[in-house]
DNA sequence: CGGCATCCGGGAAGATACTG
DNA sequence: CAGTATCTTCCCGGATGCCG
């Protein structure tokens, strides 16, 4: 029997620079950190959905992520009422205000010659990577609810006034659904592949009306890459 | 004699996921980098320059970090020519591209509760702070030459037309100047300690207009810590 | 099933010493 | 001054197993 050490020092590595950056490198710094908030940033989800969605994490190193950002104060664990029961983690207030870090970062890394867009995506990322792209200018007199369906978790998006707002869950009055993998939708949005295309394939199916569905899919330009243009 | 395999994939640790946040962190999410990168914000540096600023961090590690991000783009290793000679690493202008990364980073962070502004800080970090905290209300009608003498580098920051400006160098035409240590400057800005008292402690020397100096210390407002109003 | 503790192997970070 | 070499420590990732 060992008895780890009570006066063990939290041990914590820290940058021991009075720096904001530095102080929020010591909060979400930690690998996988900040990829555990994006997956809250849309909504609370439990253990084994966040888990689910960030493949190559251990149980093990989530655990300690999501204890250390709860000690932090930036998520809470959460007991969802009756019939569900379910233990949920959801961010704080102050932990949602990490949506411009995450989208920034998003927006930066997307002119880097080494990004791969093939790779595997979560629901939540391409979710928030439309909040990051989206383009107002381009939205102009466009307004449309769009429904997607990705492989269990929903999300609405609704835009008028050249502005997005994007829900978790289902709605009402529709023009347009979504249905498929995230990558897919992916490469609908960012890889120009064409709708009917990834329907033929089985891929991404659209419902509703095409028109605004093809029109949706081109307000989301990526940045140039670096060294282009 | 060793030889390291020739097939050797790098054997970067890498997030396998398409979302930009992620791609992200797979370039700067190692530990150091992005404070390395925040220290070369305002132009160039030598090895022990950065190594200076960076308390904490080994040569050891400063080496891989710059290897890296040099690697992926990020910065230039650049002789400086005669009579210097001395060799420099700067910012790729994909690179500089990372300021706003850097600012909401602190900006968010400074709402921590665990945040210590009494720690050291280097002088790229607080002259980064002033334009990341800038309010540009305050700033109305407000003009001004700003001189900063830190530890042997100068900065002048310039305020006209509700804009803040910060380049390295010294300047003409200052209406203040400031000589003394980064963490006297950030008592003064963002610790609310008279001007005069730091300058009786031979913390900070204020010298020029007065008035115009005291200004500049209200240009800086703190967003308030969690849990507060 | 969801959440967490424990053990282990490999590799990254930290500290120090050394070299051109 | 600008790094390299080496050693130690600790974190990350994977597997297993406990417990509600």
């Amino acid at each position: 029997m060992k008895l780890g050490k009570l006066t063990d020092s939290p041990k914590v590595r820290r940058y021991d620079d009075a720096c904001g950056t530095a102080h929020a490198l010591d909060l979400i710094g930690e690998r996988w950190a900040l990829l555990v908030m994006r997956e809250l940033m849309l909504g609370p989800k439990r253990f084994n959905d966040i888990r689910a969605d960030l493949p190559g994490i251990s149980a093990n190193v989530l655990t300690q992520r999501l204890a250390g950002l709860e000690a932090s104060g930036l998520l809470q664990r959460r007991k969802l009422p009756p019939p569900a029961y379910a233990q949920v983690y959801e961010l704080t207030d102050w932990g949602y205000e990490a949506e411009p870090i995450v989208c920034s970062l998003g927006r930066w890394a997307a002119r880097s010659p080494a990004h791969d867009p093939t790779l595997p995506i979560s629901a939540s990322s391409i979710m928030l990577s439309f909040r990051t792209m989206f383009d107002a200018q381009r939205a102009k007199g466009f307004e449309a609810v769009i429904l997607f369906r990705l492989g269990g978790e929903s999300f609405t998006a609704r835009i008028a006034d050249a502005r997005l707002v994007i829900t978790r869950g289902e709605s009402e009055s529709v023009n347009v659904t979504f249905t498929g993998s995230p990558i897919a939708l992916a490469g609908a949005v960012y890889g120009g592949q064409p709708l009917d295309a990834l329907d033929a394939a089985h891929a991404l199916k659209t419902e509703g009306d095409h028109a605004m569905a093809e029109r949706f899919t081109t307000l989301f330009p990526l940045p140039p890459k670096v060294g282009q243009s």
